[in-house]
DNA sequence: AAGAGGATGAACT
DNA sequence: GTTCATCCTCTTG
């Protein structure tokens, strides 16, 4: 079964909160070690370089890690948090702007096994893919796939499109999670959930 | 050259 | 609610 893949279009609009909202329903795929698994996106949030303190690239910071994220949209910027854990984002906006929207949960509905090995889970439960860190970590994505593309049929990691719909009035936003140094930013609401879910991460003090 | 701290998760109490 | 694992990136000197 073939399912279409987000165009460029998609990834390159300026409006990355509006993406971010689209990217919820969206199913996110990854080829890797041998594994395909994937899941439907339920869970996002919004950073926006020049002008948004709590992302990477605030003010136009270009540093070697900040890079990818001023490419094109329609690649991956994965980095390193805490020593640990594998954060997955979108790298979205014409090039040149660094914008990108983390992933911050999925239902997983293909491959759960693989996902529940990686994990090192006795059973299925929301934790095994709710929350940047654990849902990478069940994806099999690192850092080492940093830049690869989302819209090529060979790419380890990709978007696809199945036609799924979420209704505005079916997402809930409020503030982003762990970023309250950021100042004012810190209480934009550029995080996003699909209402019901029982997929998404818990929100933290 | 060195040190601080981070878009977290898990295992505690 | 609290602690801490663990290491890369960035800033400062």
């Amino acid at each position: 079964m073939n399912h279409p893949f987000l165009t460029p279009d998609f990834y390159q609009s300026e409006d990355v909160v509006q993406i971010a909202k689209d990217l919820l329903g969206k199913y996110l795929v990854t080829e890797i070690d041998g594994h395909v698994a994937a899941g439907k996106i339920v869970e996002t949030e919004a950073y926006r370089g020049p002008d948004d303190k709590a992302c990477h690239a605030w003010n136009n910071r270009l540093t070697d890690r900040t890079r990818v994220m001023y490419e094109a949209g329609g690649v991956a910027y994965v980095y390193l948090c805490y020593g640990i854990h594998h954060l997955f984002n979108v790298v979205t906006g014409p090039q040149g702007m660094a914008h990108a929207v983390l992933i911050r949960a999925i239902e997983p509905t293909h491959n759960l096994e693989v996902m529940q090995f990686r994990r090192d889970m006795t059973v299925i439960k929301p934790r095994l893919t709710a929350g940047p860190g654990a849902m990478s970590q069940a994806l099999g994505i690192r850092t080492a796939l940093n830049g690869v593309s989302l819209m090529d049929s060979a790419s380890p990691i990709r978007i696809e499109d199945r036609g799924d719909r979420i209704a505005e009035s079916e997402i809930l936003s409020g503030p982003r999670v762990g970023v309250e140094s950021a100042g004012e930013c810190a209480l934009w609401p550029w995080r996003f959930v699909v209402k019901g879910s029982k997929w998404v991460s818990a929100f933290r003090k």
